[in-house]
RNA sequence: GGCGCAUUGGUGUAGUCGGCUAACACGCUGCCCUCUCAAGGCAGAGAUCACGGGUUCGAGUCCCGUAUGCGCUACCA
């Protein structure tokens, strides 16, 4: 056992005892039943759609229950940390609505950056060398690598512990000649598992759960070359949640293998444990099997996809709730977005994300806004992702708001849109700027109508056009024309008797359409004439 | 290999103490409406509730086993 003067000797001789951090953050004064929640995303590269996920059941666990939530930036692993990732992330967490409620300038549970709560863990790794809970080690990752593939070819359970753990016990003497030989070292947790023992604990979306002792010899700090000196998730989780006083972990179901370590740690350092709620992650198909969804392979998996692509961020979370809790997928938009998370009713298993079922939210979600903020939802975007489109838009507003107020209202329910990228193909006709006209008579699109007929039925069209305000009224006039060249003004009446008519009122009015649009598809004919 | 978690139509789920003729939404097919596309209306196909045992008058639901998938087993989170 290390002396606790040498101890003190490792570390800075002004690092501050744990009381004084657990008085720098005593508990929130908070009503009864709030719960602090807090999200904890790793700059490693985007913000991954499943984090959204997380974040916002956090976010609303939190709200709901007058309590706290808040992010907190996992930065412990810096060899991996991409450049960029935190300004991907503050978008992200704008666009999702899932920004932090406190940070360094409003709160004193901060700061929210672990690489800058060096110190606290720096004091903590101390109390537990003092106190002979922890140890340092000078294995080097080669000699850690052989280590394991020895474990494994033998059959065994690979980590450090037992009589793989070469550094437990060391001696006073060749720690000390080690340091001095500038032999750069972990502080590692004596683990007081029994590999023969279960642990048993209860998570609040999944129930009782039971599993094997943890028994590694887990790293706490890592290595004393670096600078900062971070710890590794598991020590930074246990001192972080329990002093920014977190009352419900909410993360990944990857996690409950670590929660007897987490366990460990806590009865170490003298803390209560915390309530965990672990979540099932999004899952994705592969072919015939299902996999997590992927950084890697999925760019769905980015949220910069929905952002770019103008997926309404109130949409993709009404599908992300509902994925969560198929009660909030019956919802309507508004009673989704304000009722309260159970923990408890969430699934088990993890959900396949569907783009298909996510177009499907969105479309409707687009449908039934109302038209000031579908506006300005379709303008924000195309500021962002489509510049020539937003300056077509901004010089012909009035257009722009004709349109929205005649076609999206939310009593027509056109849903034909699932994302503002859409927009180009869906309304581009209205803009002079967006579609080439139609102005050869032979073109391939006019078929059946042959190329003669379309020059009568064009120059007619022109000639006796009349701009009726009524709908009837207006598109009578297609009627009287398709009569005049022999054409049924009904489709009923051309259903029934085919062979009397030179075509269908269809075959008209589509003439007029593609000459008009350009297009073999569009919103009613009165509509475009009237917008 | 060890350990954990999961498994209900194509997809997501509901199915509280066993009573199921297994429900809802999306998707799919057909029809109706209709100037086209949507939307809307109507109808339909699609699930021996992963598999095998057991308990029971009765099992999607409880118990045991198997399989498959996912995860953990890092100085990644």
């Amino acid at each position: 056992m290390l002396t606790a003067e040498f101890i003190d000797t490792l570390f800075d001789a002004e690092l501050p005892e744990p009381s004084y951090w657990e008085t720098c953050y005593p508990p929130r004064d908070l009503p009864p039943g709030a719960i602090v929640t807090r999200f904890g995303p790793s700059p490693t590269g985007f913000l991954h759609t499943g984090g959204v996920y997380v974040a916002t059941l956090g976010k609303n666990l939190a709200h709901h229950s007058g309590g706290s939530y808040f992010i907190r930036i996992e930065d412990t692993d810096q060899a991996r940390e991409v450049a960029g990732s935190r300004e991907q992330f503050a978008r992200a967490f704008k666009y999702f609505r899932i920004e932090s409620d406190e940070n360094d300038s409003n709160s004193k549970w901060g700061p929210y950056e672990q690489s800058k709560r060096e110190l606290i863990y720096h004091t903590y790794a101390r109390e537990l060398l003092r106190t002979d809970r922890a140890y340092p080690c000078f294995c080097t990752r080669d000699e850690l690598a052989q280590m394991t593939a020895e474990q494994t070819a033998a059959k065994l359970q690979t980590g450090y512990y037992g009589s793989w753990a070469r550094c437990r016990n060391l001696s006073q003497t060749e720690v000390t000649n080690r340091i001095q030989l500038g032999n750069p070292y972990t502080i590692r947790f004596r683990s007081p598992g029994d590999p023969s023992k279960r642990v048993e604990f209860v998570d609040l979306i999944r129930g009782r759960i039971e599993h094997q002792d943890n028994v590694n010899d887990i790293v706490l700090l890592k290595g004393s070359d670096q600078s900062p000196r971070l710890p590794t998730y598991h020590f930074a989780h246990v001192v972080d949640d329990t002093l920014m006083r977190v009352t419900v972990v909410l993360r990944g179901e990857e996690w409950i293998s670590s929660v007897p370590v987490h366990l460990q740690l806590f009865t170490a350092l003298g803390f209560l444990p915390i309530p965990y709620a672990h979540i099932a992650p999004l899952m994705k198909f592969d072919g015939a099997s299902r996999r997590k969804l992927s950084k890697r392979k999925d760019n769905e998996a980015d949220v910069a996809f929905y952002i770019d692509s103008g997926y309404p961020a109130g949409a993709v979370l009404h599908y992300l709730r509902g994925l969560a809790n198929s009660r909030f997928a019956e919802m309507t938009f508004e009673e989704s977005a304000s009722s309260a998370l159970s923990l408890s009713d969430c699934g088990v298993a993890g959900p396949i994300f569907d783009l298909v079922k996510l177009e499907s939210i969105s479309r409707e979600f687009i449908a039934q806004l109302p038209t000031e903020e579908a506006l300005e939802s379709l303008l924000t975007w195309s500021r962002e992702n489509d510049l020539e489109l937003s300056e077509i838009l901004s010089t012909n507003l009035p257009l722009v708001r004709r349109i929205f107020a005649n076609e999206r209202q939310p009593a027509l329910q056109r849903k034909d849109l699932a994302k503002w990228r859409e927009f180009r193909a869906a309304y581009g006709l209205y803009f002079q700027e967006l579609f080439p006209p139609v102005s050869d008579p032979s073109d391939p699109r006019f078929a059946p109508v042959e190329r003669a007929m379309v020059v009568k039925l064009a120059k007619d069209f022109a000639d006796s056009y009349r701009h009726e305000e009524d709908k009837e009224a207006w598109f009578e006039q297609i009627r009287r024309l398709a009569a005049a060249h022999g054409f049924a003004p009904t489709a009923g009446q051309y259903k029934k008797n085919p062979e009397c008519f030179a075509g269908s009122i269809s075959h008209v009015s589509n003439a007029i359409r593609i000459a008009l649009t350009g297009l073999k598809q569009s919103p009613e004919l009165f509509l475009v004439a009237h917008n």
